[in-house]
RNA sequence: GCCGGGUUAGCUCAGCUGGUAGAGCAACCGCCUUGUAAGCGGUAGGUCGUCGGUUCGAGUCCGACACCCGGCACCA
């Protein structure tokens, strides 16, 4: 045994230290200013504390902030046990539970005493918080026995902590950190090492949310105080700003602006759509049809509502019934009196999705191995009975109509159909402005259908096909969700990230031979033999309601020319020049563009501002020359934006042009 | 569904510790015929989310309910 551990540092250079040495001793020995810009060390590629002693032989690496990725993360870890540490000093008797970083800051939850933490005590937290940060203590880690750790967490009254520490995995060192001499939590670190290298400036508690403890509506609610945190005041400012200019594209902020829909309390989850918000939709919904037309899908329409007793054979009446619109299939008494329902009707339900209606379709008649692929699509309108707290916007809704389709292959088709799916995915993405999502896998969840052999089978088949279409990579942010997938099938996700960070499910293909069994569908096999086809439930979109959600907030409403409900407004700055911007107007029509006229007795000013607000992609100014000379002047939306005087006919050819959807103008 | 917050004119928001509602924009009317992001003046507009309670008196205090917002849980 060596005195002496030979530390290589990422320069190769290698110091010859005494045990007992800590990472912060060499970083110290280095110079004043690199001991002073340490934050933590990587140890053998493990993060570590600066005071914690070195082991042996060690690659060693100091983490300062220009590892930011590093350094956010442990200045995160470290603002949650500040915050922590100041909410039992403010509040004696809060049990502290579990506080972790999160992608821009962090947050913790805490057992109240009495009442759970609202906005109005922030202030004094944060004020707490950077006292603690002021008195810059040492965060000491100490290793203890498990039994003395959970004795501790009893004698202090935290029952929370106690269970925790019982439930940690044998073998796992039971770690906790010291802040001076009088506060500890339990955490595997590692920290910084004291709250003074904090910045007491670059945090803010941002909002108070409750949350159940490990997150089991089982379990108790807890209350979870959130932040967000840097390294600098200044990155903490750029955040911020950037979350006031995500607020300013929120879908309903400017679904309401630009009046495309409404929502109202008397149809909670179901949107109103107003005229120019169902241009949006019409647009999308044309496109997708010709896409899904080119891709060899057939058009369907099925039934609303169902008998109860097909919801059961499917497995939705037995799964999925909490989240079903259920209907008594009776005619309501109209007697003033008594009950309008006699409660012994047969029930029948909303459908919530429309794979039963479509497997009832192809089993009309008798299908070939020939006949395969078919792929069914439908604009397919269904009804969920999402939980109140769930609703948000047109983003999580009740009534909404999915791109969906069915597609029925042999088990040799597998592969292929699911690679065209993500290229033909892909590419409606691009069309859309969309050029980066994620990519996850749903694996199995605990209420399913089927045999284990059945869900390996179909959950590699996804896996197999994702690679062959090449993108099961970081760069799609492919992942794996164990549990995550639907009831009778695995599923791929495609995820879209909206305006503030927040990631939504859109795009989905599931491989499903549930469903086609429960329902006996089949088909006949060259071998003239009746073999189950293995059901593919696909959607690009997802549902209109949100991908329309996403895109508002994607284009902060400046949508592309062919979405725009409005794609041109012409202007006049006289009223001696109303007939011919009457006559523009109609040539403008006549050529398929969405165009108004503004003809009130307004300042051009005004009318610029207003179509500006209102995000019309294209100004035609109208004054006196223009009328004369049979011109328009052409302003491009966009305050910077150029205007050019064009004849009437040439400007026509470039909004047609400018119009186009993406699929035809590559026609 | 759970925790916290909210709901006042078409929109955005004021309204202190209870004394019977206010601004800007929009709307409407009038003036201005206007050249590229808000021209000027005037008029009208609200049973303060709903129901109940306390009080001489409730937008304001209390309770229930509905809906919305932020999270949690659930999910396209």
């Amino acid at each position: 045994m060596s005195d002496l551990y030979a530390i290589t540092l990422p320069d190769g250079s290698v110091r010859e230290v005494p045990a007992g040495t800590t990472p912060g001793d060499i970083a110290a020995a280095i110079g004043p200013g690199l001991a002073k810009a340490a934050l933590a060390a990587r140890v053998n590629g493990e993060l570590r504390d600066l005071n914690r002693p070195l082991e042996g032989d060690s690659a060693l690496a100091l983490v300062t902030a220009r590892d930011e990725a590093d350094a956010l993360e442990l200045v995160r870890h470290d603002y949650a046990h500040v915050l922590a540490e100041a909410v039992q000093a403010l509040f004696p008797g809060t049990q502290i539970t579990f506080g972790p970083s999160t992608d821009d800051g962090f947050y913790y939850d805490f057992a109240p005493k009495d009442r759970p933490f609202t906005e109005e005590d922030l202030p004094a937290i944060e004020a707490e918080m950077r006292r603690i940060i002021a008195a810059d203590k040492p965060l000491v880690r100490e290793v203890w026995p498990r039994e003395q750790l959970i004795a501790r967490w009893r004698a202090a009254g935290e029952t929370f902590k106690a269970e925790w520490a019982a439930e940690l995995p044998e073998g796992e060192e039971l770690t906790v950190y010291r802040s001076g001499h009088d506060w500890l939590d339990m955490c595997r670190g590692p920290h910084l090492a004291s709250t003074g290298k904090l910045d007491p400036q670059a945090f803010k508690l941002t909002r108070v949310s409750g949350a159940y403890w490990r997150g089991d509506q089982k379990n108790a609610m807890l209350s979870r105080i959130y932040g967000t945190g840097w390294l600098t005041k200044k990155q903490l400012d750029a955040h911020l700003f950037r979350l006031e200019e995500a607020a300013k594209r929120d879908h309903r902020k400017i679904g309401q602006e630009m009046d495309l829909f409404h929502l109202q309390s008397e149809a909670q989850g179901s949107v109103f759509w107003h005229p120019k918000g169902f241009v949006l939709w019409r647009q999308l919904e044309a496109y997708m049809r010709r896409r899904l037309d080119a891709a060899g899908y057939e058009e369907v329409k099925t039934p609303q509502l169902m008998d109860a007793r097909q919801w059961e054979q499917s497995g939705h009446w037995g799964k999925y019934r909490e989240n079903m619109f259920v209907v008594p299939d009776e005619i309501p008494s109209t007697e003033e009196e008594g009950p309008i329902l006699s409660g012994k009707a047969e029930l029948m339900a909303l459908k919530p999705m429309n794979c039963p209606a479509h497997i009832l379709i192809f089993k009309q008649g008798i299908k070939s191995y020939r006949d395969l692929p078919i792929r069914m699509a439908e604009f397919g309108c269904c009804h969920r009975n999402e939980p109140h707290g769930a609703l948000h916007g047109i983003m999580r809704v009740r009534q909404f109509t999915q791109d969906d389709a069915h597609i029925f292959v042999r088990e040799d088709q597998l592969i292929e159909e699911i690679k065209a799916f993500c290229d033909l995915l892909d590419s409606v993405y691009r069309d859309l402005g969309f050029e980066q999502y994620a990519i996850k896998l749903a694996l199995r969840p605990e209420k399913r259908f089927g045999s284990e052999e059945m869900w390996d089978k179909a959950e590699q088949t996804l896996r197999d096909a994702v690679a062959a279409a090449g993108r099961a990579t970081e760069a799609y942010g492919w992942e794996e969700l164990p549990g995550e997938g639907a009831f009778y099938a695995p599923k791929l996700e495609f995820h879209l990230t909206d305006a503030i960070g927040r990631t939504w499910q859109v795009g989905t293909i599931q491989a499903d031979t549930v469903l086609p069994e429960r329902l006996d569908a089949s088909y006949v096999g060259e071998d003239g033999q009746r073999h189950r086809p293995v059901m593919l439930h696909r959607a690009i979109l997802g549902t209109f309601e949100r991908f329309i959600g996403i895109l508002i907030e994607h284009h902060a409403g400046r949508f592309p020319a062919w979405l725009a409900p409005v794609q041109a407004v012409v202007a006049t700055i006289v009223s001696d020049a109303d007939d011919y911007a009457l006559s523009v107007v109609e040539k403008l029509r006549a050529a398929g563009i969405r165009a108004e006229a503004d003809l009130r007795n307004e300042k051009i000013n005004f009318k610029v501002r207003e179509h500006s607000v209102a995000k019309v992609p294209n100004l035609l100014v109208i004054g006196k020359r223009e009328a004369e000379e049979g011109t328009v002047a052409l302003r491009p939306l966009g305050a910077d934006a150029r205007q050019e005087v064009l004849a009437l006919d040439a400007a026509i050819a470039r909004l047609v042009r400018e119009g186009t959807p993406p699929d035809l103008a590559r026609a």
